[in-house]
RNA sequence: GGCGGGGUCGCCAAGUGGUAAGGCAGGGCUCUGCAAAAGCCCCAUUCGUCGGUUCGAUUCCGACCCUCGCCUCCA
């Protein structure tokens, strides 16, 4: 199809690359990407920050998408760690009730923001076994150790002894590492700081929550998780790997280490190819914080009237590589953005009545609004891209200079631009019968002259929170 | 202390060695019974500060100031 046009930034390069999968096609003949992307720790309701991550990541593969390729979309769902086994704990619930309840919470905020749904969600407490192979290939190949309690550790010197290179996607000096004084009392084995965990041997607080493994009873490590499914279902060397910028170090570091350390690849291959990673997000211009009391969840903004839609077009303002300041203001200023949008998108739609059109890429709007986005997913050029070409259509719209078919033709851009930005259509909002009958007197009102009563009716609809608009084609309603 | 981002209009946010996109907000006009929407026009001689290179820098170099993040669980 389309290859290799769009350039993005590999963080494990520092710099702006061709982006060249190297998986094959698909059954179907499409280049294949195979695509990591880390997903949640179903301890809590995801917040608007994590989710910035995950609407950035679901525009990468938009693009990528449109851009014909086929994304193999692997998310895993982390299911046992320390904070869900300190809340299992507390609450006296089973692991999988809940795990599972703020799992579908998830889904369901995934849902809200229009998000694609992974092609793979696996979850780690379902890959022990995988898990536990892995670590018994990286005890043999003298790059993990145990320790007296039962615990299994990386070892970097181990790794660094293999040929191998720890500090691929940070400059980091392990032996500098500012470790705090607390070290975990179940870390004291550690034969170096810098070393992690891959299996932690149980302890009497991990209450049910337990494996079997050559090692005694315990759990996996963060990390390994993330390396055990990866490899398990895209293979030793993949193309593209996703998460928040605070993964880099160490989470991502230590995969590459742990994976890389198994030595499964070809020679010459890497664990991943292509490494994105997506900035975080402040509120307010401050880090979020319960206690700052600029703490957001899906749900909190939906209760605050805000709609998904409205909250993706806010995250997806600017670039992925920049701090991003979410505000409340900032939400309004979307709807404003949205309804001029919608505004334009309507009056095209009558314009077109039933013609249609299918979509050109090859449009001069189209070819502006790619090239943006091929540059590392330029998307405040979109933007600009798309309301240029609003204010054209407008323009040709108030003087009656667009046909049937030219308005399907403008439609058809706006749909594929969709494809990549995944708004969807404007909700339509469901006008109640009360207010179609006042608006409907005030029209009887107008008709007769009767001024004042039509802008009492008015009102009376602004009490009721709609506002009315009188158009060629009757009344048109708008919810305020 | 180490490493890495940022500082561009009231707010958000692009961008380039050759004279500042776009969105929101704001002002004027047109249209409208009044509105709304839309159109047209206006809205940063200026890009943290100070130096340097250059015919020319917001864009390159240096210093400084401020700010954010990572180095510990974190999207």
């Amino acid at each position: 199809m389309s290859p290799s046009t769009t350039r993005l930034f590999n963080t494990i390069s520092r710099k702006l690359e061709t982006f060249e999968p190297d998986s094959g096609v698909d059954p179907s003949g499409r280049p294949q990407v195979t695509f990591y992307c880390c997903g949640p720790t179903v301890y809590d309701f995801g917040h608007i920050g994590n989710f910035r991550t995950f609407v950035q990541v679901d525009l990468l593969r938009r693009h990528l998408e449109f851009r014909g390729y086929s994304i193999r979309h692997v998310m895993n769902v982390t299911d046992v760690e320390d904070k869900i086994i300190r809340r299992v704990r507390e609450t006296g619930q089973p692991l999988q009730e809940f795990t599972g309840r703020y799992e579908r919470e998830f889904l369901s905020d995934l849902r809200t923001l229009n998000c694609l749904t992974p092609t793979v969600m696996p979850r780690a407490t379902e890959y022990i076994s995988q898990i536990i192979d892995l670590i018994l290939r990286l005890e043999g190949r003298g790059v993990a150790y145990r320790a007296k309690d039962g615990s299994v550790y990386f070892s970097i010197q181990g790794y660094r002894d293999c040929g191998c290179r720890y500090g691929q996607l940070v400059n980091i000096n392990p032996e500098e590492l500012r470790v705090g004084e607390r070290v975990a009392s179940d870390e004291y084995d550690k034969q170096s700081v810098a070393d992690f965990a891959l299996w932690k041997a149980r302890v009497p607080e991990d209450g049910k929550v337990f494996w079997e493994s050559p090692w005694g009873q315990g759990r996996p490590g963060w990390h390994i998780e993330c390396s055990a499914m990866s490899m398990a279902l895209l293979g030793p060397s993949f193309d593209l790997h996703a998460g928040g910028e605070d993964l880099v170090f160490p989470h991502h570091e230590d995969e590459i280490a742990q994976s890389e350390g198994a030595g499964l690849q070809q020679p010459g291959r890497p664990f991943v190819r292509h490494w994105f990673h997506v900035a975080h997000l402040l509120v307010d211009g401050r880090k979020m914080s319960k206690s700052l009391g600029n703490f957001f969840t899906i749900r909190d903004l939906l209760a605050k009237g805000f709609g998904g839609r409205e909250i993706r077009h806010l995250l997806l303002g600017a670039h992925y590589r920049e701090t991003f300041n979410f505000t409340v203001e900032g939400l309004l200023g979307s709807r404003a953005a949205l309804a001029r949008l919608d505004e334009c998108l309507g009056k095209l739609a009558v314009v077109a009545g039933a013609e249609t059109c299918s979509e050109n890429v090859d449009s001069p709007w189209m070819r502006q609004f790619l090239a943006s986005m091929d540059d590392d997913l330029s998307v405040s050029r979109a933007w600009a891209v798309v309301f240029d070409w609003v204010r054209e259509q407008n323009r040709l719209l108030s003087v009656d200079g667009i046909s049937a078919s030219e308005a399907a033709h403008a439609l058809a851009f706006w749909h594929s631009v969709d494809r990549v930005f995944g708004l969807g259509d404007k909700p339509q909002d469901e006008v109640p019968v009360e207010v179609r009958k006042i608006a409907e007197e005030r029209l009887e009102a107008k008709r007769i002259k009767d001024f004042s009563r039509a802008d009492s009716l008015r009102n009376q609809l602004s009490d009721l929170g709609w506002a009315v608009e009188d158009t060629s084609a009757g009344p048109k309603f708008r919810r305020l």
